[in-house]
DNA sequence: ATGGCGCGTCAAACGCGA
């Protein structure tokens, strides 16, 4: 089973691209952020049409998370526990069943949070706390659990072409970095670099600057692993065609192939 | 060395992202 996450940028203005990244790459579940639109206006149709259930949590505008997946949706649980005024769309969780077993899939949008130190980065900070007690709540059901998104987090120097620029910033921030510390102490697995640990490996160019042609990226984009999902890991890696089509999404696709 | 984009909203700039 294939598992890819995509921040899309924009799931209307990247439907050509979505529907492309669907045939060539072909995987099974593909989790979605920044859709930037309500629920009533996900083009569900047009995933469907390639084989696809979608589990939607979008919002106008801004943010939106979905699954899409070919083997179906189960148990859909939207938006993330621990406070309830938060009406953010960052936050999707589903079930997809295999003939080797299910496994618990979540799409999720981390805040930015810049600039540091402003209430943005609080709510960064916090958004991090509740996705933490989330994920310890997931782990004691010790079933295999793929939780992948736009993190907005580098985790370290090697996953940003020049991490000198990061310095300060909220996605390289010390209390940032530790939360996702925290997080992989939890015991999940980083697919992505579990996998590849040469330097060089990013999910993510900006838009500015020449960054793609200059290869200038960094690494947010991440799936996490239980350990019953870790020990089924075949490969994982970075579809970085995605960025070099044309009109593309600041971010390229990462995925995790598992043995389901 | 500097600055260099793009989406959605709602119809011109602006908020937001990373």
């Amino acid at each position: 089973m294939k598992i890819a996450t995509w921040n899309i940028n924009g799931v209307k203005a990247r439907i050509e691209s979505a529907l492309t990244y669907l045939r060539e790459a072909a995987p099974d579940v593909v989790c979605l952020q920044e859709i930037k639109c309500v629920d009533e206006a996900f083009p569900a149709e047009a995933f469907e049409d390639l084989g696809y259930s979608a589990a939607v949590h979008g919002q106008k505008g801004f943010n939106g998370v979905a699954i899409l997946s070919k083997a179906g949706l189960e148990d859909v649980r939207r938006k993330l526990a621990g406070d309830d005024a938060d009406e953010q769309a960052r936050y999707v969780e589903a079930t997809v069943a295999s003939s080797k077993g299910a496994v618990r899939i979540a799409s999720i949008y981390l805040p930015n949070g810049n600039p540091a130190g402003s209430d943005k980065f609080a709510y960064k900070l916090a958004w991090l706390a509740r996705l933490n007690r989330r994920f310890r709540t997931l782990l004691d059901q010790e079933m295999p659990l793929v939780l992948a998104g736009d993190y907005n987090v580098i985790p370290e120097r090697v996953d940003a072409k020049r991490p000198e620029a990061w310095i300060g910033d909220a996605l390289f921030r010390p209390e940032s970095r530790g939360a996702l510390q925290s997080l992989f102490n939890l015991g999940l697995t980083d697919a992505v670099r579990a996998c590849h640990p040469e330097p060089g490996v990013y999910t993510f160019w900006d838009y500015q600057a020449g960054a793609w042609q200059k290869d200038d990226g960094i690494r947010i984009d991440h799936l996490l692993l239980s350990p019953q999902a870790a020990d089924l890991l075949l490969a994982a890696g970075v579809d970085r065609m995605a960025r070099g089509w044309e009109k593309p999404s600041d971010h390229a696709p990462a995925w995790v192939e598992l043995d389901l």
